[in-house]
DNA sequence: TCAATTTAGTTAGGCGACTAACTAAAATCC
DNA sequence: GGATTTTAGTTAGTCGCCTAACTAAATTGA
């Protein structure tokens, strides 16, 4: 059996399907004065603030070398504080700014948008299905 | 209804699967020495050779920015070489060299397996059903 | 014909993401 | 208790990707 490959192949999909999301997503963001990235920061920070960095660093699969200057950039634009842990002087706590939380207002009706636009035209079955072998394909991954 | 968002949702799953799969693909085309996202460009010269750098542009859907120094790095790199064209001294045309083509046996293989890893433990059907979906999602984000 | 506009690419600078090499502090172990 | 190892983060450097500003060449249009 030939196998399907280049621009029919599932992978190209996804490959398309994340770049037009992430130009979309972006352009909102932009608008809420962040950076594609730090939209999932500020989010895994309302769920619980005052975090190590090493903790956020496990929730968004990235590296902490990418975490840290991010962090760096975030501090400046206002948006979180980092400060020293004096029960352990190697880590520091991320917490979210007030200007951080407006921000995440913002962002959370973005992806609302976002998944509003993504799903249109399929019924609550489909998305269903979808969001299914989404997890299957995700399962592989890891 | 309340609408699905954060961990749960559809963008999210997208988001996961694509960085995982990145960070897979990243992992293989090194070894093939390579960069993520010079296989596409490679994709579409083995596809046809000589093309624009506008024409690359279009197909690969990133900016012309982008690709400009992608290709300084390519040549360098000695992946592929920019000619510029007499007919029009605006235009370069792209031509992959033998280590380009090379390099791109090794990109096609490794598509393969990546798709393969995709896909593992979902029957035809659910293939063709996965793909379906992520067509329409994907017009929805156009 | 010659100025104005469009088109093709490049350069500069910023962000996310990565690896590798590094510092500093805590934990472990002899 | 002191040396070794592990852990937490940072810094430097590379890439892909983007926007904005720029150059140069082709096209258009009055």
């Amino acid at each position: 059996m030939k196998q399907k490959s280049g621009q029919t192949s599932i992978s190209n999909l996804l490959v398309q399907i994340c770049k037009h999301r992430r130009n979309k997503s972006n352009v909102l963001l932009s608008e809420a004065g962040i950076y594609g990235g730090q939209d999932i920061l500020l989010y895994y920070l309302s769920i619980e603030d005052g975090q190590t960095v090493s903790s956020l660093v496990e929730k968004m699969c990235i590296q902490q070398a990418t975490i840290s200057t991010m962090l760096v950039r975030m501090q400046a634009s206002g948006m979180i504080t980092k400060v020293k842990d004096n029960s352990d002087k190697r880590t520091s706590r991320v917490f979210i700014t007030e200007q951080g939380k407006e921000a995440y207002k913002k962002i959370a009706k973005i992806w609302n948008a976002m998944e509003k636009v993504l799903i249109k035209g399929l019924d609550n079955e489909q998305q269903e299905t979808l969001s299914n072998l989404l997890r299957a394909v995700l399962k592989n991954l890891e």
